[in-house]
DNA sequence: TATGAATGAGGTTTCATTCAT
DNA sequence: AATGAATGAAACCTCATTCAT
């Protein structure tokens, strides 16, 4: 049955669409980083080198295309998780939050700006985001039964404390001393001792 | 003729005046809480129950009015540090974290955002950050040389796991066992075993 | 009948009272000319070192002020046409002309203003006016019976010659050559050639 | 993918933006006549029929629509004072200070008004400006090479008289005979004997 | 009377979103 | 599908005027 009118939800793009849509939600997630939540549709067009009227007809809303960027992120990190499984329980946990901090923007910004508009942004992306804690649960999991992270602690905490790790790197630089050193200083409190040494 | 001569920067306000400015002061460091920098001045006097044009008779800027939130913030922060002073030292940086994570809203989203915005609140609170961090040090300091936290780190990487710590509170509640276990954590971490024990 | 509740038309000022009046009618007056009929109430009241209350207690309105300030003008110019008329027929309306535009500020500016913003200001300086068009009357009529006025022109014709010296002065500056060569022009162009020689 | 590569400054518009454009700088200039630069850019959108936004997407600024209006009008001028030129050298200038006084509203209050305001709109309509002098400077030169005109006297001045003029047509209407007085008045007072004759 | 704090309508400008081309 | 002009609500801020002190 080749789509004869799928209800508007998934249907392939002609290549220049879908050249479009990538750009765009590139362009979003760079500005995202550089100017927190309050970046102007405007300005994305004009990076992307499309119309404002283009950025619209992929994104019906400003908020869609915020929740559409941090979904996208969130693939991408449950990706690189599952990747990272094949490390040694001791270091895979490391390995994971370092490459977090490195690659994730202000996801958290944009996670409290949403919540705090009243934004109900769960629906949307309640599947990337479940997919991505399934992930971190794995390691964490694999970590605890290796007698390498405390076991008094659950997955959500665990994603608690990255999160505000990506914080920090971000208020200081990610490559900053600073940063460095919250990570060494949680890592050690999780109990992950092998890591450090 | 209007007064002697006015103390160019503060003379005294009348009864009715400065309980308006407290009250503008109040409900904007609330709505900050709750809605990030992008908070509305009509709503700030919405709520306080007054004229725009009193809060800008009082705030001539948006961007000065909250300047002035998280500077007054600071300064509660800096009384606190030093009347935790007098605890023995193996638990008054861990009375400190607590006190700060109870009591402080959102002030690292609002640095972060009033610094990605260009805006040179520097100079306004230099003053009032330098004694907050003055306050800390010497917390660290005390905590340090009794060999309860390790030495390996300053008082400004603390800082940046305080700020952490106080985002994950916003995010999950104050009191939440999310809160908490982070904490703990970055206790752990910093080497405060004691004050876990 | 000593004043007991007089129709708060105009009672006798208390010295202080008369004071300020006077300084704000002449701060007033200063900032017309600086700043155009936008100057701000506030401003008035600052550089008068008087409350904004005070200005209103005297000026119900800033249109009143205005109109005040404009009559007042009137009246000086009225009186100096009156001081000039000793001088010889053939150099009483030059000297006239020279003193007015020394003297006078944005006046037609004002008027102009006034007038489109639809403000009935006829009323409050219908009497001024016509004070002060009788004086020039007198000048003009005495140098059209010397003849060295032409007599295909009317009072009213001249004070519109004069407003428009008045405007250049203003623009190109009142000492201005500018300025002087567009009095030497207007005048020969009446026929004041005794003026001139 | 917007247009080739926009000529940086005035692609072509549309036939309705084009529309939207001339009809807001008209009414702009008939607004300004009526109540001087204190005009609100919400009436130019109101009486232009169209939203406020559009008047910003065509001009970003009310003092740049201001600016816009000017230049357009020195720009008519400059064309009407060429086609001018035509006529003998004795009734040419009398022609162009009429056509000039006919069509200009309240440039010069404008100028002014823009100038005590500390504007620098300079930059911006000095093109347009010296292109209209130009064209002034042209007829007078003939007409003093013509010994109509005294010599005594440059185009800077003759310019202010000429401004002068428009301002009294402005106050007493265009028609009126104070104004056509006031411009023979003045063309005597230039020498320019032969136009009145 | 004098003061200056308070008020709120109104002005300029931005920006998400719609719609004619 | 893409474009960008148009829209108008809403944001920030000013200022004439009122009113409690």
């Amino acid at each position: 049955m080749p789509s004869k009118k799928r209800p508007a939800a998934k249907r392939r793009l002609r290549a220049d669409a879908a050249r479009n849509r990538a750009k765009i939600l590139a362009v979003a997630e760079a500005l995202l980083a550089e100017q927190g939540p309050s970046l102007s549709t405007e300005e994305v067009a004009r990076r992307a080198e499309v119309g404002v009227g283009t950025v619209f007809r992929h994104f019906p809303t400003k908020e869609n295309l915020l929740v559409t960027v941090i979904q996208s992120r969130l693939e991408r990190l449950t990706a690189q998780a599952d990747a990272i499984a094949e490390l040694p329980e001791d270091s895979a946990l490391f390995a994971f939050f370092a490459a977090v901090i490195e690659h994730t923007a202000s996801t958290p910004v944009v996670l409290h700006a949403l919540t705090a508009a009243g934004i109900d942004s769960a629906d949307v992306q309640r599947a990337a985001m479940s997919e991505f804690m399934a992930a971190l649960e794995r390691l964490v999991r694999r970590a605890q039964d290796a007698a390498v992270v405390r076991k008094d602690i659950t997955v959500a905490e665990v994603f608690d404390l990255l999160v505000a790790l990506v914080h920090v790197a971000e208020l200081r630089g990610r490559g900053s001393r600073s940063a460095q050193i919250a990570l060494r200083v949680v890592l050690d409190g999780l109990g992950v001792r092998g890591a450090s040494s």
